[in-house]
DNA sequence: CATGTTTTGATAGTAGCTGTCATTTGCTAG
DNA sequence: CTAGCAAATGACAGCTACTATCAAAACATG
């Protein structure tokens, strides 16, 4: 299924460009940080510049801060900046729970609904989250809130990462991947996820949201009936 | 909905942007050939310059497009270019077909359950396109399926639409607009068309795509039974 | 025709991003 | 330890989207 590369977010590597220009900084959901001084280095350098980049971005907001003061707060020069994070933006969108959930997914009971089971998965990744990760998250969350163009790319993410979800639902289901049923089941998902955590009030994600999509997914069975 | 049918993209007049909007061509709901000489020569500048971009986006690509080829082309400064358009993604993505899907939902017989009422409202404005706004939609849909940057923001917009159909869907229930069955029953429809359209071979929107998603909608109810 | 208003083009400037190349830095073989 | 190799970096130059400003041109109106 032309799985689209990254899932709702980015995994690692970025394969964005297509003109080559691999960027450093690869750990795989491993993250150990073994490997050699090179390997640490290049680890090192990467969370300085995110580090400092949030930091700016929560200061000053992020359009207002431009990639030559993230690089000299990261002690970094502009073109390296650019070798680790092919944009501004990615700076921010770059995560990676998608193949946590995937996991967390697939380690629910054989016996649970599909939908419990996704909800499930995802409630699980979302508290297994220590304090400082929820705050660094609650930032991310807020920029999505407050900037367009990340909130753009963002749900262009999560739109592609249904790819994905929609494979791990169809395992769980028997069904071939690719499934039509199992994709609209989880646009469906996604797509009323979406709606609570950016439409209307938007208020970006919190625990308590898993039941509210639960319930609208019930209410949604009355709709069902009459076709 | 902005996006899945947002068909045609040459309907007269703009009518987008709400507020202050110091981007001449809008003519407000009054629509485009009266008026004075100034307002026509405006609506001639706006269609000169998307018609110019369009063609060269088919022929270059978007990308390899600058500004000011498109400028030259429709015979105007690349001032006047970000007068008419905020920026070069705008030129494709304007279309203002929500407010007339939003009226085929409203002009459904009251007897038709929800979700039929709003794919037949939707196809219904996607029927009475001609062949003309059909090839242009076609351009369109490439552009949005081939360049992220576009992708990203079309996906914004229809997230952005779930407001105004969940407005609609609300009315149409009898229940309070913004009520949240309402919502996640847009959220879970909008989902389903989105995850047709760009997902896996992700081939556009074709007029079969109404049976496709209501057919995914009837298996959805198997996956909804044991909550 | 004279007046005021809107639209336009020219110009200059900022910032994101790309490409190139010489230099440095970590790695490894001898 | 050192010589040599590959990877990473920084400096530089360049392109383009986009903004701001201001004077000239085009329309409107009396």
């Amino acid at each position: 299924m032309t799985s689209e590369v990254s899932a709702g977010s980015r995994s690692p590597s970025d394969s964005r460009s297509p003109s080559g220009s691999r960027l450093p900084g690869g750990t795989r959901a491993g993250e150990g940080s073994a490997g050699g001084l090179r390997e640490r280095k290049k680890a090192r350098t990467r969370v300085a510049i995110r580090d400092a980049a949030m930091r700016l971005f929560t200061e000053q907001g992020f359009a207002p801060t431009t990639v030559e003061q993230i690089a000299e707060a990261a002690d970094v020069s502009p073109s390296t900046f650019f070798r680790y994070f092919p944009t501004k933006e990615d700076v921010v969108l770059i995560d990676d729970y998608d193949p946590l959930i995937a996991a967390a997914i697939r380690a629910q009971p054989a016996s649970t609904p599909v939908i419990e089971a996704v909800l499930a998965g995802m409630r699980e990744v979302f508290e297994r989250l220590t304090e400082d990760e929820w705050a660094s998250e609650r930032q991310r969350q807020e920029l999505f809130r407050t900037v367009p163009d990340l909130r753009a790319r963002q749900m262009q993410q999560t739109v592609a990462a249904v790819d994905i979800l929609a494979g791990v639902i169809a395992e769980r289901l028997g069904v071939p991947s690719g499934d039509e049923g199992a994709r609209a089941l989880t646009g469906a998902l996604v797509g009323v996820f979406l709606t609570f955590m950016y439409g209307g009030d938007g208020a970006g994600l919190q625990p308590a949201d898993f039941d509210r999509v639960k319930r609208a997914l019930l209410s949604l069975r009355t709709h069902l009936e009459p076709l």
